[in-house]
DNA sequence: TAGATTGTTAATCGATTAACAATC
DNA sequence: TAGATTGTTAATCGATTAACAATC
């Protein structure tokens, strides 16, 4: 990566300009943001300030422009954001115009759950297929073990996994069919077994807990 | 907070001992370190040093201690941590011995979904009523009309949303009824009517987004 | 042009890590 | 006692905020 810039010279350095790299805190912003971007749009709001967005966010302005910042520069000065550009840009940063197909592994409350989100409703990401499960609207259904023989002709790069059992061996043949991404909401705690399949493993109870922790400190607050 | 402790003098010193205050950082770590010692205790493990724990959280001992630090003294030098004795800790400061009771408000996917993570199977916290919807389980069913009449029965302290619509009306009537926390499964963001509720609204699709974020860079890293 | 607001640099703040004395 | 490992203090690192020149 560097070497190559090295060989490309200052000729370059405008164009694709040394950007810091995001934090992991700025990417765990970015789809905040672009939810509020979606509602503005169908709001008919044309253009947004980062002191104006910062408000409804409740950061500062100047943590949105930094935020920003490290992926280009969408705004212009004197005029703010336009927000259908801004809200495209942040997709596309959230690999959201990438054409994703998910197959899932198992249909569980929490894939139904999911299915039900902007994310698959608006079809950012296209459900194909199911396995082991009864599907939801217009998915293909196949049996379990027809897993390894029919993912590869699905192009799919992302799998959910609800399955009850065998996450461990189901994930093996899904790194070998190439999916690229895994959803785990499984209670079995899941390690990507090379280094092309990233997998994250989704606790449902999380924000719960945390609610709680936060409710028990409020009444301390009080007392 | 201050002055109390000023009035008490330097008497109360060791024992209510000043801490630095845990950072949200730190809370966000503390379920995963409660799973993993769950996980530990049911595998018949009695005692865990920070280092071992940091190893399995993928974190440094050092912040492993740091973290625990802010709560109180809970492990012993030389020895490390009692595995059964700090999952204990943990559970009391998320305020999973609080005795919650949650209504359900509505029974979306998301709703079924939570009933099935650990926190609600193992009774932490207890699912005693739905409204407007059929229930899972033992709780006792309630034509959404009632809620108002029937809230103040309850004994809940807080209300899990997987309601179609009027989730912002509701919202007040939970307010009304001393309801202290909502986990908002709706895609309407709310926010709290009062200082003594804590509202969380959760957002189903951030980790598909992340995920993909992450396949798009774990892509061009390899570029 | 004047006003507004960005992108960016420098200053501040907070969180993580390293190191070590205390002590089981 | 010797070895292990904590709780804590100090050093480092990174993220947030403030400020401002650039510019639309």
């Amino acid at each position: 990566m560097k070497r190559i810039d090295q060989v490309k010279g200052t000729f370059d350095q405008d164009k694709d300009k040394r950007r810091t790299a995001p934090s992991e805190a700025t990417v765990k912003r970015l789809p905040r943001y672009s939810r509020y971007l979606a509602r503005l749009i169908s709001g008919g709001t044309l253009r947004i300030s980062s002191s104006a967005l910062a408000e409804k966010m409740g950061v500062t302005a100047s943590q949105i422009r930094q935020d920003l910042a490290c992926f280009g520069d969408f705004g212009q000065q004197g005029y703010g954001y336009n927000v259908r550009y801004l809200h495209h840009k942040i997709s596309r940063i959230l690999g959201m115009t990438a054409g994703h197909r998910a197959v899932f592994v198992g249909m569980g409350d929490a894939a139904r759950a999911l299915l039900a989100s902007p994310t698959f409703v608006r079809g950012d990401v296209l459900a194909v297929a199911v396995f082991g499960a009864e599907g939801v609207g217009e998915m293909a259904e196949y049996e379990m073990d027809d897993l390894k023989q029919v993912l590869p002709t699905l192009g799919a790069t992302l799998a959910v996994l609800t399955c009850r059992q065998g996450a461990e061996d189901i994930l093996k043949t899904l790194a070998d069919a190439g999916i690229q991404g895994v959803l785990n909401y499984t209670n079995t705690p899941l390690v990507s077994p090379c280094g092309e399949m990233t997998v994250k493993n989704v606790y449902l109870d999380d924000p719960c807990l945390l609610l709680c922790y936060h409710m028990e400190k409020a009444r301390e607050d009080v007392e």
